[in-house]
DNA sequence: CAACATACGGAACGATGTTCCGCTTATCAA
DNA sequence: TTGATAAGCGGAACATCGTTCCGTATGTTG
């Protein structure tokens, strides 16, 4: 919330130049890192690539989870923000629904690892769900509801548990087992959405 | 497939006493310690519960999941056995599907972590797979084949994908998130399996 | 009972997360 | 420009956990 730098109201006390070079340094060495050894990789490897000590990364981003955050803060603001997008773009709203879900989906395939993260419950992943799925659930509760409304779903689901459970689908795909593909059965689940 | 005490055709060498009863007690203390801690539960903690050292953990169960198959391996069996007969005692074979889902995800939601460990990928729990999975995947295929062959679902989905997904869907049940309900969201699943 | 192989215990090692504190350096007022 | 101050830094140090290894203890057998 806060934490912007418009010197509105707060003392807003402008950081070092140097802290700011660190956390940037740090935000695309862990962007890197999270692409090629996904988002478990050692807090030492980051610290490593980005030319600073692991007391720094812990100073910037107390939590693996807020690393995380800070990486993935716009693609996730994507995601958000397409939501009403395709809800007036879409012929109905349940095909707005699927087409958003696909979006989420793409987004957690790619970045190994964010998927068990996000459901891993884990204290320490406490902020992961402050930014990420406290503002994704309701964008898909408000695509839910708008299918809900014009009939084309079974009612009593919420945004969360679908979430969460997309989520779940996604997490073991990082595998590579030839025999499992998480998009067609996160479609399954949406196809057992449908009232029938 | 081996290992079996009958002194048929191998040398049948029996063990020290006290390694079969070093073994059992680490067994039981195995058990205990999933029920209360999961089945992460530090290797230290088991050997201390059992009251031996942890080099006699290794020498009995080399991998983690070695342990667990041993604790669970009479719960899988009867999963095995239950495919069968309620393709047999059920109206239809959907029926039998939806139902012995309904048993498997019993098995799992209650021992906290087990579906994750299944859905890992990590090498260590090769025997898992080899025991459970393995085990599993061909009765739920033919679950899957007699409802496909009745019509009843859409063409196209194998055992071990069905499988992992709903152990998928079952990892994340474990964080008491009142907003999620792993068994619905299989019902879901499920649900969307029907041809329409 | 003696000799031997089996099995045991737990110290030791490596990887990783996390904390802490002495040192460095950016910032700013004089 | 320069000196004081505090923000920020680095990485050693500690804790936890999995895993290995080997000297020792003990069951087994002749």
């Amino acid at each position: 919330m806060a934490d912007l730098e418009d010197g509105s109201t707060s003392p807003a006390p402008r950081k070092r130049a140097d802290a700011r070079r660190n956390e940037k340094a740090l935000l695309d060495a862990a962007a890197a890192a999270f692409v090629t050894s996904g988002v478990d990789v050692p807090v030492r490897d980051i610290a490593a690539k980005a030319g600073v000590g692991v007391g720094t990364i812990y100073r910037h981003f107390p939590t693996r989870a807020d690393l995380i955050v800070a990486v993935y803060q716009h693609q996730v603001e994507a995601c958000v923000q397409a939501g009403p997008a395709l809800l007036a773009s879409s012929s109905t709203p349940y095909a707005a629904l699927a087409a958003w879900i696909d979006l989420f989906v793409d987004f957690l395939v790619t970045k190994h690892g964010l998927a068990k993260a996000m459901q891993s419950g884990d204290s320490a992943y406490q902020s992961l769900h402050g930014s990420f799925i406290d503002r994704l659930v309701p964008v898909c509760g408000q695509l839910l509801e708008a299918a809900g409304a014009a009939g084309e779903i079974r009612p009593g689901i919420g945004g969360f548990e679908l979430m969460f459970a997309v989520g779940n689908l996604c997490s073991g795909a990082d595998y590579g087992d030839a025999r499992y593909d998480a998009r067609r059965m996160v479609d399954l689940l949406v196809a057992g959405l449908r009232a029938g």
